[in-house]
DNA sequence: TAAATATTCCGGCAAACAACCGGGATTTGT
DNA sequence: ACAAATCCCGGTTGTTTGCCGGAATATTTA
């Protein structure tokens, strides 16, 4: 019932990854492909609406890419879901029952639910899980160690 | 992100509309169609699932319908929506991420949002949302009021 | 016993959606 | 000027969802 589109998933890895591996110079979409292991035709579209969002900001041209428009701590899991599902969701004309029980309990019910999930995710940060990442032995992936033996 | 699908709503409003019109008799598929305004042929599907998952009983023959297979109290919302979503996502072989972060991070993540919603699923009962609709006031619908002036 | 009435089982189909691709336009560093 | 990256926009493909119809089965009733 919980069902996180693939585009959500790549908003969550994509943002997470622009965090945890964060250098001096943006991340490029190519290197989140390469690592995350994605169409990269899609992935751009998924960091236009993180753009968009105002979560990321785009840097074009040669050494350009992507970094976190704010700082970690003040982006919400919450806030990347919302960006990814925006452009799904728009235009969704809700069926609401027509049913006294529908409308006054289930349909009520369900928003209530939905509110609770949603202030869970906006309770947890990209910071939080950037810790959670170091915390479980992640390493970055510093690309200069390609030239490495 | 939390999308149910429309026969989750059916499933729901269904199971909910039985428990609360309960009669003597079974309820049959018609006269939920003709409170809730659904398709009655994607009705019956919907009861079909619910049947197999052992939430409700079919009685066949004339004079027949559905009835709770079990008490109110002992068919919690998880139930229902479990059962209605069983055979959607049956043979959907989840797309792991291959990155590290993507593995062990936001999987995990995810998944412990989804087991906390569906406790909380667990935890709501038929009983539990037929009492919010005898407290919202919910007329109960019986039929036999439709002989009257 | 026959007919009527309900659920049950089966297959299929059309619209909607998710995932993805391609052609450019735009910005910017070298 | 050129190359490298993001931005923008439209189209395509495959899967899913919602829904329909025919027929089989069980059960009540006349």
């Amino acid at each position: 019932m919980l069902r996180l589109s693939r585009k959500t998933l790549l908003a969550l890895e994509a943002v997470i990854d622009i965090a945890f591996n964060a250098r001096p110079e943006p991340v490029q979409a190519k290197e989140i492909t390469a690592r995350q292991g994605v169409p990269q035709r899609y992935l751009e579209q998924v960091m236009q609406q993180l753009v968009r969002a105002g979560i990321l900001k785009g840097v074009r041209g040669p050494r350009g890419g992507y970094r976190l428009a704010k700082e970690r701590r003040r982006i919400s899991v919450g806030d990347i879901v919302r960006a990814a599902e925006l452009a799904e969701d728009e235009s969704t004309e809700e069926v609401l029952p027509k049913s006294e029980l529908g409308a006054r309990i289930v349909t009520p019910f369900i928003q209530t639910l939905q509110e609770e999930l949603m202030a869970r995710l906006e309770a947890i940060s990209v910071e939080d899980l950037c810790q959670k990442a170091r915390a479980a032995g992640v390493t970055a992936d510093d690309h200069t160690a390609d030239f490495t033996i």
